[in-house]
DNA sequence: TGTAAAATTTAGTTATGCCTAAATATTTTT
DNA sequence: AAAAATATTTAGGCATAACTAAATTTTACA
């Protein structure tokens, strides 16, 4: 089995992968909160394992191997998320941290399980698209919502899950995936953006909106 | 935080307490699977933290501390064994391993929150107590079903958790938590207990029998 | 009571995964 | 293209928690 710290390491280099660009010690030292020589140590390690490819100073890439343990890394964190926020009612600005931890500990059993629970879900509360057991990932097409224009109207589709004091703020709009809003005004210079969400009027700063993306996008 | 190692070792001191007699490195080494050498390390670590007292070559006894931080793991252990029974249908003999793994990781606010949908309960699907967050323990009253004579009946009130081959044997029998059975015979010589379970004969042999505790004995 | 057996501890090793400081390689700037 | 800035790696350490082998203490019995 592989280590806690091995399986976050994946985790990370496929989402930094996802992101685009080349995965370099340094940002990925600077994702997991190390410093870059310790993830030196760890990717000839992960390398040892045929889980990524590395060539110094060239940064990685997940082979086939590490990609589907990343998947599978992701699959539980997501399944977590939306079963502790189903079945236990947790918060959805909480259920981040706790799928952290338990993400690394169940059973292939206990994911099978809650996954029929929640009649195969394929995404978590915060809208991130979940892998099946195969490692599939559902097809996503939101776009951020910094793209958006005066008068648009939109749904939240996926909002960034691991600040938990941003999810509070959007919560206090009625944010969540699955909201529609429409954009009132767009402040000139980089700046705020004016909206309505079910008739009530809110103002979210660029760099929230950073970490909002949206979906359906009309016209009014 | 404790370490999940340290976690265990004083659940491990506090289970061997109860059970009465002098909690020994050795015995320690024996019930942990680790080499008694490996145990004499972790006993002065405990003693520094102030969890335990432990004078060399005389064994260890809990603290209050100590003993705290043992019935919060078991507190833990056993509402997850319960909550993974109940609300995801696990099977019992499934419920202990997993729950070993999970019981160093759920924060107090998942603890709650099952305890909370499982009713406040006093005891899991093996019929152990679950001590409340208070780090009280349920009384229970049973004896060990090898005290059991001829023709008496009684309740099953608890068996041991751990061993999973075991637990499917009792369940081709249905003899669970609650399950009522007569004695029909004993067999001398420290022979096996045939019983009467709803109907259904079966015979248990001594060594599975130490394993069952019961309740509510009648002669009948 | 002294000696053998059993239990326990000490000493030294290993593996994981992090750290700092220093050395080295690469990229950017002039 | 050389110098400066940045990124990465190497080298050496630390903490945790296990291990083996050897030394020591306790207990048991002849």
């Amino acid at each position: 089995m592989l280590s806690q710290a091995a399986e976050d390491y994946l985790k990370s280099i496929y989402k930094l992968q996802e992101k685009g660009g080349k995965v370099s010690t340094g940002v990925l030292a600077e994702f997991l909160n190390v410093k870059p020589a310790s993830v030196t140590g760890m990717i000839k390690k992960l390398k040892s394992m045929k889980l990524i490819k590395y060539e110094r100073y060239h940064g990685v890439t997940l082979t086939n191997a590490g990609k589907a343990i990343a998947l599978e890394v992701i699959r539980h964190h997501r399944l977590l998320e939306l079963y502790l926020f189903k079945a236990l009612g947790m918060p959805w600005d909480g259920v981040h941290d706790e799928a952290e931890k338990l993400e690394h500990v169940i059973s292939e059993d206990m994911e099978a399980r809650m996954d029929a629970y929640l009649g195969y879900p394929t995404s978590d509360p915060h809208g991130s698209p979940i892998p099946d057991k195969n490692g599939v990932v559902p097809k996503t097409a939101s776009i951020p919502m910094t793209s958006l224009q005066d008068g648009q109207s939109c749904v939240v589709a996926e909002v960034n899950d691991s600040d938990s004091a941003l999810l509070r703020h959007l919560g206090s709009f009625n944010l969540y995936p699955g909201t529609r809003f429409r954009v009132i005004e767009v402040a000139p210079f980089e700046g705020p953006f004016t909206i309505d969400v079910a008739g009530q009027q809110a103002v979210i700063g660029r760099e929230v909106a950073k970490h909002i993306f949206v979906d359906d996008i009309h016209d009014t």
